[in-house]
RNA sequence: GGCCCCAUGGUCUAGUCUGGAUAUGAUAUCAGCCUUCUAAGCUGAGGAUCCCGGGUUCGAAUCCCGGUGGGGCCGCCA
């Protein structure tokens, strides 16, 4: 439309300015559909850009192309408003044009999360990880890549040590039922025992225990890695239960720090070997990339008696990626704190042509910090666990079903279904509308009110829409009369129009928060037709039948959008 | 010391990349709207030195420079 508007301009000024590339869309609706600046036109014709736009428009006044509706000056803009029947026909025409948008080219795109260290349940920190994950692998899916799901699980060291030791002198004769934990938090509880432990007996020496078992586990010692296996299996069946309820559905593939902590070597001595950039060995041998240039200092790769570092161990891991998966984009969703990890790995790893830097994107995340905008600490057990929120919000929309005349009989079964997925919504978009780089100040209050800029707040818009669908028959076949519609509704429609414009941006720039934030817009637009414009009591039939048929489409937009969030949606709430 | 991120009504937030008109919404507060398609909704009111100071520009929340406040990272730990 911008090309048709402009060469028609060009035609009608004698300009030399390309005048494409002035023309915008107005911030304000009251301005139009498309507006022009016009401080450069005046430069260039020497005159005060107001009475550049006065002329403009008085020009195009009187001989109206037909695709213009009118034309109004303001100021130094001139404001154009398009035909509304031509731009509104397209959306219930083609509504599937509307509802997709497709990459041109399509890439490979892994996408790594959440990797937890298994000697914890998945805490706050975790819930913002699983969350922009799944959401960002939803997108990129969405708009035709093809995204391979990996989870690195760090599940080896001092750690998972520290608890094996407690278990082992406290809690063998427990199981996780016996003390009504999940398993994974039986595991974590066994791990917080053990500072208590070492105050409260220190004679035992846990932490030299704890050291010895380490290295036990490193050579193998089939007692120690029985018990290794036994309370990892616990972790994993607690985080499988943690995983379902985020719903992160399967894993394309899970790697294991286990299985190759000690990996990487070979990559750092050939490195060494072939005289790879940078590459530089210590008398006592410890190996080193000197990144002094880059301005990232001395990273250490191998220690004098040859064994590996934690990035020996990333750089080792993205060669098995890349030779499991050739993937275009390698995205690790890991919270900012580890941003300068990430730079230097992915400076490592062009160094010795694994990934060229552009392949890989650290997708950074900041800090849940408690209401008071304090560290939540694992160590003090004030954190909130990802179960933990989880059931808090899927119990307060029990509540809230049980509150409301419409749903207080429900059946027990529905009744968690429909609580399950209100609490989830409201927990995903509590995440998802902001920005993820902020870090946030959780509020448990706050993210229980399901009001406002909220998930159910969406959620009941689509089941409202659901109701009235369910009351009149619409009949898809049947042609709209555009004519029927007041200019709230072509306002509304034209909303329906930037769908594709939302998706492309938020896929470019891996911008989770437009898509909540268009599902807000979306929501607000359909709630203020709903209350003006009454569907069952239209004074027409053509009436009815165009905004009915607005929205159901309106609805089917909302749930797309909503399930690129993660969110589902209900037919009644 | 070096580097990174964040800063917009009391609180939260959009817009910043790509400069444009009256700064987007929410929440809380106050005033209205349910025998009317589900009130988890809608309407209205008040509430902002867009952290500060320079600069560039016809025009700056947005770009540049210098500060301030908050958070983070900089190990032969993971």
């Amino acid at each position: 439309m911008n090309k048709e508007l402009s060469s028609f301009l060009s035609s009608l000024l004698n300009v030399t300015i390309d005048i494409e590339t002035l023309l915008e869309k107005p911030k304000h609706e009251s301005h139009g559909d498309i507006s022009l600046p016009c401080f450069l036109l005046a430069k260039e014709l020497g005159k005060n850009p107001v009475e550049v736009s006065k002329e403009i428009s008085q020009k195009i006044t009187n001989d109206m192309p037909n695709f213009l509706e009118k034309v109004v000056s303001m100021g130094p803009f001139v404001n154009f408003y398009l035909n509304s029947e031509q731009e509104i026909a397209p959306v219930f025409e083609e509504f599937n044009n509307f509802l997709s948008f497709q990459v041109d080219s399509p890439q490979k795109i892994l996408i790594e999360y959440p990797s937890p260290n298994t000697n914890k349940s998945l805490h706050i920190g975790h819930t913002r990880n699983m969350l922009l994950g799944s959401s960002l692998s939803n997108i990129l899916t969405k708009v035709g890549h093809d995204v391979v799901k990996t989870n690195l699980n760090n599940d080896r060291g001092i750690s998972i040590c520290y608890a094996m030791l407690m278990y082992r002198e406290f809690f063998s004769h427990e199981t996780p039922q016996s003390l009504g934990m999940k398993p994974d938090e039986f595991v974590a509880h066994c791990y917080v025992e053990f500072k208590k432990a070492c105050e409260k007996y220190p004679e035992k020496e846990y932490e030299k225990q704890a050291q010895e078992m380490l290295v036990q586990w490193e050579s193998n010692n089939k007692e120690i890695r029985e018990l290794w296996k036994k309370l990892l299996d616990f972790v994993y069946q607690g985080y499988n239960k943690t995983y379902e309820n985020y719903k992160l559905g399967n894993f394309d593939k899970q790697y294991f720090e286990s299985e190759i902590f000690d990996q990487g070597k070979e990559i750092v001595l050939k490195a060494l070997e072939n005289n790879v950039e940078g590459f530089k060995q210590e008398e006592d041998g410890a190996i080193y990339v000197d990144l002094e240039k880059e301005g990232y200092g001395k990273k250490y790769l191998l220690r004098g008696d040859q064994t590996t570092l934690y990035m020996t161990q990333d750089i080792y891991l993205a060669s098995v990626k890349e030779n499991d998966f050739h993937a275009d984009k390698y995205i690790f969703v890991v919270g900012q704190e580890q941003e300068y990890h990430f730079k230097v790995l992915f400076n490592i790893l062009e160094k010795l042509d694994i990934a060229d830097a552009s392949k890989n994107y650290h997708f950074a995340y900041g800090y849940v910090y408690n209401e008071e905008g304090k560290k939540f600490s694992s160590r003090l057990g004030n954190t909130i666990g990802a179960d933990f929120i989880y059931d808090e919000m899927v119990n307060k929309s029990k509540e809230n079903l049980l509150s409301k005349e419409l749903t207080k009989n429900l059946e027990e079964e529905e009744l968690s279904y429909r609580s399950n997925i209100i609490g989830f919504g409201a927990l995903s978009f509590t995440f998802l509308k902001q920005n993820p780089l902020s870090s946030m100040n959780f509020s448990m209050e706050q993210a229980l009110s399901f009001e406002g800029e909220t998930g159910p707040y969406c959620q009941y818009t689509y089941a409202r829409i659901q109701s009235i669908k369910r009351k009149i028959h619409l009949d898809l076949e049947k042609s709209v009369d555009y004519t029927q519609f007041n200019e709230k509704e072509i306002k509304l429609i034209k909303t329906l129009k930037e769908y594709p414009q939302v998706l492309k941006e938020a896929s470019e720039k891996y911008k989770i928060s437009s898509i909540a934030h268009f599902a807000i817009k979306l929501s607000q637009g359909f709630n203020d037709f709903y209350q003006s414009s009454s569907i069952l009591k239209a004074q027409t039939p053509e009436q009815q039948h165009a905004r009915l048929y607005l929205a159901h489409l309106l609805g089917e937009m909302l749930k797309d959008c909503l399930s690129i969030l993660g969110i589902e949606v209900l037919e009644e709430m």
